[in-house]
DNA sequence: TATATCTATCGTAATTTCACGATATAAAAA
DNA sequence: TTTTTATATCGTGAAATTACGATAGATATA
Protein backbone atom coordinates (compact mmCIF):
# COMPACT_ATOMS: atom_id res chain seq x y z
CA UNK A 1 0.00 0.00 0.00
CA UNK A 2 0.97 3.52 -0.94
CA UNK A 3 -0.44 4.95 2.07
CA UNK A 4 0.45 8.05 3.77
CA UNK A 5 3.87 9.17 3.31
CA UNK A 6 5.33 11.09 5.98
CA UNK A 7 7.30 13.99 4.32
CA UNK A 8 8.82 15.10 7.23
CA UNK A 9 10.23 18.38 5.77
CA UNK A 10 13.28 19.55 6.67
CA UNK A 11 12.99 22.25 9.53
CA UNK A 12 13.85 25.68 9.86
CA UNK A 13 16.93 24.86 12.98
CA UNK A 14 18.06 22.12 10.80
CA UNK A 15 18.57 24.42 7.97
CA UNK A 16 20.35 27.24 10.09
CA UNK A 17 22.46 24.36 11.64
CA UNK A 18 23.29 23.34 7.96
CA UNK A 19 24.20 27.09 7.24
CA UNK A 20 26.37 27.42 9.79
CA UNK A 21 28.05 24.23 9.32
CA UNK A 22 28.62 25.02 5.64
CA UNK A 23 30.46 28.10 6.57
CA UNK A 24 32.85 26.18 8.93
CA UNK A 25 33.33 23.63 6.38
CA UNK A 26 36.79 24.95 5.20
CA UNK A 27 40.01 24.79 6.94
CA UNK A 28 40.98 28.29 6.54
CA UNK A 29 37.45 29.26 7.86
CA UNK A 30 38.06 27.77 10.95
CA UNK A 31 41.32 29.05 11.38
CA UNK A 32 40.17 32.59 10.68
CA UNK A 33 37.45 31.85 13.51
CA UNK A 34 40.14 30.53 15.44
CA UNK A 35 42.01 33.44 15.64
CA UNK A 36 38.97 35.66 15.53
CA UNK A 37 37.81 33.63 19.01
CA UNK A 38 40.90 33.80 20.64
CA UNK A 39 41.48 37.04 20.28
CA UNK A 40 37.67 38.50 19.36
CA UNK A 41 38.81 40.76 16.51
CA UNK A 42 42.12 41.20 14.05
CA UNK A 43 42.75 42.84 10.85
CA UNK A 44 42.54 41.54 7.25
CA UNK A 45 45.91 42.13 6.97
CA UNK A 46 46.77 40.00 9.76
CA UNK A 47 44.67 37.33 8.77
CA UNK A 48 46.23 37.53 4.73
CA UNK A 49 50.21 38.29 6.59
CA UNK A 50 49.77 34.33 8.34
CA UNK A 51 47.53 32.36 5.98
CA UNK A 52 49.01 31.26 3.06
CA UNK A 53 46.39 32.14 0.48
CA UNK A 54 46.15 34.85 -2.21
CA UNK A 55 44.34 37.74 -0.68
CA UNK A 56 41.28 37.91 -2.75
CA UNK A 57 41.01 34.20 -1.61
CA UNK A 58 41.07 35.08 2.13
CA UNK A 59 38.70 37.78 1.01
CA UNK A 60 36.08 35.48 -0.17
CA UNK A 61 36.45 33.28 2.79
CA UNK A 62 35.69 36.20 4.99
CA UNK A 63 32.79 37.17 2.50
CA UNK A 64 31.04 33.42 3.44
CA UNK A 65 32.06 33.79 6.84
CA UNK A 66 30.21 37.18 6.93
CA UNK A 67 27.27 36.73 4.82
CA UNK A 68 26.55 33.02 7.62
CA UNK A 69 26.41 35.16 9.80
CA UNK A 70 29.62 34.17 12.02
CA UNK A 71 31.46 37.75 11.91
CA UNK A 72 31.33 40.91 10.80
CA UNK A 73 33.94 43.85 9.18
CA UNK A 74 34.13 47.30 10.83
CA UNK A 75 36.29 49.72 8.55
CA UNK A 76 38.71 51.31 10.03
CA UNK A 77 40.18 53.51 7.58
CA UNK A 78 42.48 52.19 5.53
CA UNK A 79 42.15 49.20 7.95
CA UNK A 80 39.07 47.10 8.36
CA UNK A 81 39.04 45.04 11.49
CA UNK A 82 36.70 41.57 11.68
CA UNK A 83 35.09 40.29 14.67
CA UNK A 84 32.92 37.49 15.95
CA UNK A 85 29.41 38.20 15.39
CA UNK A 86 28.60 37.28 19.40
CA UNK A 87 24.83 36.35 18.49
CA UNK A 88 25.52 34.20 15.79
CA UNK A 89 27.98 32.72 17.18
CA UNK A 90 26.26 31.54 20.33
CA UNK A 91 23.28 30.29 18.31
CA UNK A 92 25.65 28.20 16.33
CA UNK A 93 27.14 26.93 19.44
CA UNK A 94 23.54 26.11 20.39
CA UNK A 95 22.86 24.26 17.67
CA UNK A 96 25.53 22.25 17.70
CA UNK A 97 25.46 21.65 21.30
CA UNK A 98 21.81 20.48 20.57
CA UNK A 99 22.44 18.22 17.31
CA UNK A 100 25.22 16.21 19.54
CA UNK A 101 23.06 15.58 22.67
CA UNK A 102 20.17 14.73 20.35
CA UNK A 103 17.71 16.92 21.57
CA UNK A 104 15.55 17.99 19.06
CA UNK A 105 15.89 20.23 16.61
CA UNK B 1 60.31 45.40 5.32
CA UNK B 2 59.10 42.11 3.49
CA UNK B 3 61.01 40.27 6.55
CA UNK B 4 60.04 37.16 8.04
CA UNK B 5 56.72 35.93 7.21
CA UNK B 6 54.66 33.86 9.74
CA UNK B 7 52.82 31.29 7.54
CA UNK B 8 50.89 29.64 10.32
CA UNK B 9 49.70 26.26 8.58
CA UNK B 10 46.47 25.10 8.83
CA UNK B 11 46.10 22.45 11.42
CA UNK B 12 45.20 18.73 11.47
CA UNK B 13 42.57 19.14 13.97
CA UNK B 14 41.49 22.52 12.28
CA UNK B 15 41.33 20.39 8.77
CA UNK B 16 39.55 17.12 11.07
CA UNK B 17 37.41 19.76 12.06
CA UNK B 18 35.96 21.12 8.82
CA UNK B 19 35.65 18.08 7.13
CA UNK B 20 33.16 17.15 9.49
CA UNK B 21 31.41 21.10 9.28
CA UNK B 22 31.71 20.17 5.57
CA UNK B 23 29.78 17.03 6.15
CA UNK B 24 27.03 18.68 8.36
CA UNK B 25 26.52 21.05 5.92
CA UNK B 26 23.52 20.41 4.22
CA UNK B 27 20.61 20.38 6.04
CA UNK B 28 18.93 16.85 4.66
CA UNK B 29 22.58 15.33 5.94
CA UNK B 30 21.67 16.95 9.37
CA UNK B 31 18.11 15.63 9.45
CA UNK B 32 19.45 12.05 8.98
CA UNK B 33 22.25 12.64 11.46
CA UNK B 34 19.19 13.80 13.94
CA UNK B 35 17.60 10.53 13.05
CA UNK B 36 20.64 8.62 13.63
CA UNK B 37 21.19 9.96 17.05
CA UNK B 38 17.94 10.00 18.37
CA UNK B 39 16.86 6.74 17.63
CA UNK B 40 20.84 5.40 17.13
CA UNK B 41 20.67 3.66 13.97
CA UNK B 42 17.62 3.04 10.93
CA UNK B 43 16.92 2.07 7.54
CA UNK B 44 18.02 3.40 4.27
CA UNK B 45 13.98 2.86 3.41
CA UNK B 46 12.97 4.41 6.33
CA UNK B 47 14.68 7.60 5.46
CA UNK B 48 13.63 7.81 2.01
CA UNK B 49 10.42 7.47 2.95
CA UNK B 50 10.75 10.32 4.88
CA UNK B 51 12.89 12.79 3.52
CA UNK B 52 11.20 14.50 0.29
CA UNK B 53 13.91 13.63 -1.96
CA UNK B 54 14.94 11.07 -4.57
CA UNK B 55 16.41 8.18 -3.46
CA UNK B 56 19.48 8.01 -5.22
CA UNK B 57 19.87 11.72 -3.84
CA UNK B 58 19.73 10.30 -0.53
CA UNK B 59 21.92 7.45 -1.09
CA UNK B 60 24.33 10.19 -2.29
CA UNK B 61 24.23 12.29 0.71
CA UNK B 62 24.83 8.76 3.33
CA UNK B 63 28.06 8.07 1.31
CA UNK B 64 29.56 11.16 1.96
CA UNK B 65 28.61 10.96 5.47
CA UNK B 66 30.12 7.73 5.54
CA UNK B 67 32.94 8.94 3.84
CA UNK B 68 33.33 11.78 6.45
CA UNK B 69 33.19 8.74 8.74
CA UNK B 70 30.04 10.59 10.86
CA UNK B 71 28.20 6.85 9.87
CA UNK B 72 28.50 3.14 8.88
CA UNK B 73 26.13 1.21 7.11
CA UNK B 74 25.34 -2.68 8.16
CA UNK B 75 23.95 -5.21 5.62
CA UNK B 76 20.72 -6.47 6.32
CA UNK B 77 19.83 -8.45 3.43
CA UNK B 78 18.14 -7.01 1.71
CA UNK B 79 18.00 -4.00 3.95
CA UNK B 80 20.61 -1.67 4.69
CA UNK B 81 20.92 -0.32 8.37
CA UNK B 82 22.86 2.71 9.16
CA UNK B 83 24.53 3.78 12.32
CA UNK B 84 26.55 6.64 13.59
CA UNK B 85 30.09 6.01 13.58
CA UNK B 86 30.41 6.52 17.70
CA UNK B 87 33.65 7.26 17.68
CA UNK B 88 34.04 9.55 14.91
CA UNK B 89 30.71 11.26 16.08
CA UNK B 90 32.26 11.82 19.49
CA UNK B 91 35.57 13.47 18.15
CA UNK B 92 33.41 15.86 15.89
CA UNK B 93 31.36 16.71 19.31
CA UNK B 94 34.83 17.29 21.00
CA UNK B 95 36.35 19.55 18.19
CA UNK B 96 33.44 21.70 17.87
CA UNK B 97 33.36 22.03 21.86
CA UNK B 98 36.84 22.81 21.45
CA UNK B 99 36.13 25.42 18.97
CA UNK B 100 33.12 27.19 20.77
CA UNK B 101 35.14 27.39 23.53
CA UNK B 102 38.74 29.00 21.86
CA UNK B 103 40.56 25.80 23.03
CA UNK B 104 43.58 25.74 20.43
CA UNK B 105 42.99 23.44 18.21
C1' DT C 1 46.74 66.97 -6.32
C1' DA C 2 49.27 62.85 -6.74
C1' DT C 3 50.66 58.67 -4.56
C1' DA C 4 50.62 54.86 -1.46
C1' DT C 5 47.98 51.62 1.28
C1' DC C 6 44.44 48.41 2.24
C1' DT C 7 40.71 45.71 0.86
C1' DA C 8 36.81 44.31 -2.10
C1' DT C 9 35.24 42.87 -6.42
C1' DC C 10 35.62 41.09 -11.14
C1' DG C 11 36.69 37.63 -14.44
C1' DT C 12 38.17 33.07 -15.10
C1' DA C 13 39.19 28.16 -14.92
C1' DA C 14 39.11 23.84 -12.52
C1' DT C 15 36.71 21.23 -9.41
C1' DT C 16 32.96 19.81 -6.49
C1' DT C 17 28.19 19.56 -5.12
C1' DC C 18 23.46 18.51 -5.74
C1' DA C 19 19.54 16.59 -7.77
C1' DC C 20 17.53 13.44 -10.97
C1' DG C 21 16.30 9.15 -13.69
C1' DA C 22 18.14 4.99 -15.49
C1' DT C 23 20.66 1.01 -14.72
C1' DA C 24 23.00 -2.58 -12.04
C1' DT C 25 23.49 -5.71 -8.12
C1' DA C 26 22.39 -8.81 -4.57
C1' DA C 27 19.37 -11.36 -1.81
C1' DA C 28 14.71 -12.93 -0.59
C1' DA C 29 10.30 -14.64 -2.14
C1' DA C 30 7.27 -16.82 -5.39
C1' DT D 1 14.32 -20.18 -11.98
C1' DT D 2 11.94 -15.98 -12.24
C1' DT D 3 10.35 -12.04 -9.89
C1' DT D 4 10.34 -8.71 -6.36
C1' DT D 5 12.60 -5.78 -3.11
C1' DA D 6 16.17 -2.66 -1.42
C1' DT D 7 19.97 -0.07 -2.38
C1' DA D 8 24.10 1.56 -4.82
C1' DT D 9 26.18 3.41 -8.80
C1' DC D 10 26.36 5.68 -13.34
C1' DG D 11 25.66 9.51 -16.32
C1' DT D 12 24.05 14.03 -16.72
C1' DG D 13 23.31 19.01 -16.26
C1' DA D 14 22.98 23.05 -13.41
C1' DA D 15 24.88 25.49 -9.87
C1' DA D 16 28.23 26.48 -6.30
C1' DT D 17 32.96 26.45 -4.53
C1' DT D 18 37.78 27.41 -4.61
C1' DA D 19 41.82 29.52 -6.08
C1' DC D 20 44.18 33.10 -8.63
C1' DG D 21 45.71 37.67 -10.73
C1' DA D 22 44.03 41.97 -12.27
C1' DT D 23 41.36 45.84 -11.43
C1' DA D 24 38.74 49.23 -8.77
C1' DG D 25 37.55 52.11 -4.77
C1' DA D 26 38.27 54.65 -0.68
C1' DT D 27 41.12 56.94 2.49
C1' DA D 28 45.58 58.55 4.30
C1' DT D 29 49.97 60.72 3.28
C1' DA D 30 53.37 63.37 0.63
Amino acid sequence: MEGIVNNVEVSIMEKRLAKYAKALGHPVRIQILNILNQQSCCFNGYLTEIIPFAKSTISQHLKSLKEAGLIQGEIMPPKIRYCLNKDSWEEAQQLFKNLFNSQKL
